[in-house]
DNA sequence: ATCGCGGGAGAACGTTCGTTCTCCCTGGTG
DNA sequence: CACCAGGGAGAACGAACGTTCTCCCGCGAT
């Protein structure tokens, strides 16, 4: 197995089980285990586990981002297609609400490299939404909506927050005209 | 010291240091440092860590609830007072977000008694929201609002994300007339 | 004064975890 | 075939943590 297979491997199993369990409660071992990766490589590729949670945040910033951002150009890129997006991630049977969101709960502002990957993803969300309705205090507010929703949906274990926020959403795009 | 003064000084000490640092990563001992009760003490009162957590987050909520309840109910029970409110919690020195957000980060549905007070906690400020405004689903809206400028003011550290949903909910207000 | 007991301080125990080390096998090279 | 660099499996190590145990003191009852 060479280096390239085992970074894949690693970051594939780290997601999984991060997401899944939260960051604390899973070990390094788990992530052996879970990867098929020797404890050697992965530490020869990932030097600290901190390392291997920031390289988790950002390879699943990326991928969900394009996620997004395909699904809503695909429709034209209506703001609305947000929240219908939004939906169909909050159904996913492993749906457990926004991982950096998460991630700060776990870890605040301590751990610098977590703290940095976080930020990252709010702005570039940020900067999308203001990118896709052109209006920054427009975008703001459909981003706190997203946020909420994401929680809440979250906790309660209900897609249909989703469809709350689309409903607030559309009475302020269509305020805005 | 009575027991009663014990357990009051151990939720005070679990609050602070729980919320400022996260549950996992703040021991028993430091809960006895802070608080000046004694380990057989602690573990007399709350037979176990999750006991602990459990009722830091029962206290925590009722203590939250009241102070919003009391600032929204001396201006009118204004809606919109609501977010005057998350503005003053946002600029709170240490402010870091949710509590029951934070935790259900640490935890997910993993620990029962954590998943409880969450839930409880949600549902009651929903309920405390319908209230107010008389329209469920304005109040769902509202709570979306609500949770997204609680998340991004924690990531971010802007107590002005409370004004940016604070204009949000005044359109959707208006929108209801 | 003596006894007994509840409580304080903190050592101790067993487990878990991040990280490193040891041992052995493999496979390519001369 | 001899050799050795590298990697796999997992033991080992040191720290941290939740929980329990030991030891001792002080105080109320007899």
């Amino acid at each position: 197995m060479n280096t390239a297979e085992a970074t894949e491997r690693l970051l594939e199993a780290a997601e999984d089980l991060f997401y899944a369990q939260g960051v604390q409660s899973v070990g390094m071992d788990a992530v052996r285990s879970r990867s098929g990766v020797s404890l050697k490589r992965l530490y020869q590729v990932f030097p600290s586990k901190d390392d291997l949670v920031a390289a988790y945040l950002n390879t699943r910033d990326e991928r969900w981002r394009r996620s997004l951002r395909e699904f809503v150009a695909a429709r034209g890129d209506d703001p609305l297609a947000v929240f219908d997006w939004l939906h169909k991630w909050f159904s996913e049977p492993d749906f457990r609400g926004c991982a950096f969101v998460n991630s700060f709960g776990e870890f605040g502002t301590l751990a610098p490299g977590v703290a940095a990957a976080i930020h990252n993803h709010k702005d570039e969300v940020r900067a999308y939404l203001r990118r896709l309705v052109a209006d920054d205090d427009l975008a703001n507010q459909l981003f706190s909506l997203m946020e909420g929703a994401t929680v809440l949906a979250a906790i309660k274990g209900d897609p249909g927050e989703a469809g709350t926020a689309r409903a607030a959403a559309a009475t302020l795009l269509a305020a805005r005209r």
